[in-house]
DNA sequence: CCTACCGATCGGTAGG
DNA sequence: CCTACCGATCGGTAGG
């Protein structure tokens, strides 16, 4: 006899994790009990641990897949480009359609990394680190001599980095902007002002 | 008999604050007991109550004291200036310096104003509002059409905070650039780009 | 013997 | 200004 239950064990775990996102984002996560997660999920504790180890497997897993998703729409763009200018329109659309969809997640990356172990956080930072760089690359492809200064290339990233991550205290996806209309107005910017730095 | 404890309580008070402001910043308001306090302190946690009502006042405390920091040199920035441009330059090199000078306690603003009861939160958010006008006229200033379009208006101001306020995760000040070096970089960003949305 | 899931409670610690 | 505590709740686990 098939194990029917089993069958969507995944799918009970992803259901959890997006519940979980939308508490910690909204309560931040040592403001979320499990308690709380398992009176959202209509279940019980025992049942949340049966899906995960711990509450802060839980956190883990809700910041590493949403890492996962921009390091992929991150090298999508960059696969999909054919110079530095439509890299970065195509990168800062795909940043800001994930930040809008993924909105509760990236919420949590922003806010609670503190509350992961070292081991866990140096695996995100890592990631974190793998998405400045691509930005790095494709800024020095649009300005060149920020190739000769590293200390201006880091802060360039910074400052876009800075502007769509920003979104996070106010950008309504219901509201007069859309995601890609804000992503264009950051390339404006970018591009224009750039060869100040 | 003179009492000679009323004389320094302002100052005992001050200096809890700001050992709480730095508490905060490293592991958040609810990863920060009061014991902890107590102990960064070298006291006990009575002394603490004898000076804050309770740790939610001291919370409060940190994010009203640097809020009114910053509207007083946002207001000292554009009583100085007479044009838009001088206007950005001030009010910038004015923020960054203050970040860097109160970095935990602007960290804690950042991060840890969900975890005040909404009737003192709506005090802080109406401080922050009124900044984000004084940007935006600002910035209307430096680009008329701006004044016509709410949403890009708000928008351009939020490219703006973004860029500043992000520097909390990054930005060192030992490192090889200073705050008005970055004030600078944002100004040039800006004035150069914002002629294009 | 397995997986899925429950009500109740564990040892410690929170703010006060 | 301290030790000794409180009601409650924490993350996690017990037996069945």
């Amino acid at each position: 006899m098939a194990r029917k239950q089993a069958a969507d064990y995944e799918q009970r775990r992803e259901v959890i994790l997006d519940i979980a996102a939308g508490l910690f984002a909204r309560n931040g996560y040592l403001g979320t009990s499990v308690a709380d997660l398992a009176q959202a999920c209509d279940t019980s504790k025992s049942l949340i641990y049966h899906y995960y180890p711990s509450k802060e497997d839980i956190l883990f897993a809700v910041m590493s897949s949403h890492i996962e998703q921009l390091a992929a729409v991150a090298e999508a763009a960059v696969a999909a480009s054919d110079d530095p200018g439509q890299g970065l329109v195509l990168l800062t659309r795909n940043f800001m359609r994930l930040y809008v969809g993924a909105a509760a997640r990236h919420k949590v990356l922003l806010n609670d990394l503190n509350h992961l172990p070292p081991d866990r956080r140096a695996i995100i930072v890592a990631a974190q680190r793998q998405l400045i760089q691509t930005v790095e690359e494709i800024l020095t492809g649009l300005h060149a001599p920020l190739g000769d200064d590293r200390t201006k290339r880091r802060a360039a990233a910074m400052l876009y980095f800075g502007m769509i991550n920003w979104t996070h205290t106010w950008f309504r996806s219901d509201g007069a902007l859309d995601a890609d209309g804000f992503a264009d107005m950051v390339v404006v910017l970018v591009r224009r002002g750039i060869g100040g730095l």
